[in-house]
DNA sequence: TTGTATGCGTTATCAG
DNA sequence: CTGATAACGCATACAA
């Protein structure tokens, strides 16, 4: 394919590269003629033979349970802002099971290409998992929701921890005597929203309820709020996700509980809809598309420069709407 | 590489690479040794390499104007699906702008890599343009919103056109005299639910009223909203997607008007938030990761025996909530 | 059944 | 500045 360019330029071969790749000086007048045999064939190199002789890798893998959820679906759009932005291209690997074979099989996939590097999406403990069972050959950076450990890999956080304690702090500050907590999936103990609303309920003197665990789904929400608005102490719910908060605002709304009289819930993420809930909902707002493009960018750093690029934090912040009040007198 | 391996198994370098391949009988002694090497060493063949000598690509790429919106996001997940369960890589390509410019450095970003072929998520007027911008060489196909003309590329799509129909047909037999419309930008003039609405109108005698233009977003609906909540003759609106529902709900409520009690409103997509609204939403439920999944088929298909395929259709179904009623008295 | 040799499309090294 | 030419890692046609 260069040779046809070549021979329409009436140029050698290796000329033709050098005008490509752009590195080293070639006169103006071959330059011209190269670049408009270049256009009239509508020539494109090979990537395939341009990774095998060179080495260069274009491509990053991003690793994620999943890519529809707003965080993570956030994240990844960010990230491939980012690679566009430099001329990198971004594919995805679904890891959906824990079980070892399967997540073998599912990473061999994506490393089976030539990359530059691999961004793991660490918002679950199938994600610490995967960090785990990538080679350490290969530059890996990760996009989380806790801080981490240092001594690992080099990874872009949100820090819901933060936002946790906010929250809560916040619903003591309005009054409430406690607050309840319906929670996500845990990434990995010990740290995260969840324990960010203990840490902060510790430190208000009072001892946290137990956490009513649940998954992502609104389905989830919905069944701890029919749990919780038959216990009449609760008046605060601190909820691990927005859709959890508005299954939960649902079920409270069947079971005649007010929001925000009766009961104040808050929400986490900030998804676009929660602004326009009825009511509008109180949320810890998180930026995963500003993540995104921060973890693309500590992988682009560490394959520039060679050296492991240091991790980054950003604060989320807390967005107070209409689905928190005082408790009733 | 394949070379340490033949080295340790004491074999040459075809048999290593014969018993990786399969196609080939090796003997059963030989084929152990160079597992087990492979075992060891932990070998993974480079992709480059095998696509420059062999031509077989593993690797799609899907073009989409947006990965994060629901829609889109869960194309792209059924596309995923698809694509590991055959052994394909998928990488995206977000096209953002119309300009011709950034319209070609994008594709040719994704196209610089060997690709067994493309799709185009081709719910707007940018995957339209997308298509045109493609190669003929590449076997595309695109998932669709709405039908399109034979003789194009094969596509898979959602019927959206009879989605709105029977949306606006429901509206009417509960006894609305007129359905507005809140209407998400057009993919293609006279196709997709807004032609389906319009067909509806026309075919009860209904001279349809004017179309009030959105983008995609609640915020976009609110505003729709605020200029539906002033019109007393409005009983009925059907908006193009949820997030348009739920922002045109905020409006209405917020200027007193009650649904469904006054006013009757039906969404587009059902996604998954949409039961939790308040009220809960009705709405034209789509099935957007079967598309995924059929329109990589579609590709695979095509791949597999050369042959262009047949476009594939599939049919939204209506879910009734609680946000419709019949209109006041 | 196994080994040897060739070439895939580029980049990079080496002379000119 | 320009042109031959040697790799890059692998699959396969051909020879043994």
């Amino acid at each position: 394919m260069l040779r046809d360019v070549a021979e329409r330029a009436g140029v050698s071969l290796s000329t033709v590269s050098r005008v490509l790749t752009g590195r080293t000086p070639v006169s103006k007048s071959l330059r011209a003629r190269v670049e408009s045999a270049v256009a009239e064939l509508g020539y494109r190199p090979n990537a395939a033979a341009q990774t095998l002789v060179s080495g260069r890798r274009r491509t990053v893998a991003v690793l994620a349970r999943n890519t529809l959820r707003y965080g993570y679906a956030a994240t990844l759009q960010g990230i491939e802002e980012a690679a566009r932005a430099s001329g990198f291209v971004v594919t995805i690997g679904v890891v959906e099971s824990e079980d070892p074979e399967a997540m073998k099989s599912a990473v061999d996939l994506v490393l089976s290409q030539p990359l530059a590097g691999a961004i793991v999406v660490e918002f679950d403990a199938l994600g610490v998992a995967t960090l785990d069972a990538l080679p350490e050959s290969l530059p890996v950076v990760a996009a989380a929701g806790a801080r981490r450990k240092v001594g690992s890999r080099p990874h872009a956080f949100l820090d819901d921890e933060t936002g946790g304690r906010e929250a809560t702090e916040y619903l003591l500050g309005l009054g409430h005597r406690t607050v309840h907590h319906v929670a996500i999936p845990a990434t990995r103990a010990r740290s995260g929203r969840s324990w960010g609303w203990r840490a902060a309920m510790k430190a208000a003197g009072i001892e946290p309820p137990k956490v009513i665990q649940a998954s992502y789904d609104p389905d989830s929400g919905y069944d701890a709020g029919q749990r919780l608005a038959r216990d009449l102490s609760v008046t605060a719910v601190l909820c691990g996700n927005d859709e959890l908060a508005i299954g939960v605002m649902r079920a409270l709304a069947e079971a005649g509980r007010r929001v925000p009289e009766d009961v104040s819930v808050v929400g986490f993420d900030d998804q676009p809809f929660a602004r326009m809930w009825t009511p509008p909902l109180t949320t810890v707002s998180q930026d995963f598309v500003g993540l995104g493009q921060r973890t693309f960018r500590l992988l682009a750093e560490w394959t520039a420069t060679g050296r492991k690029p240091r991790s980054t934090s950003a604060s989320p912040r807390l967005v107070v709407r209409s689905s928190t009040a005082a408790p009733p007198a």
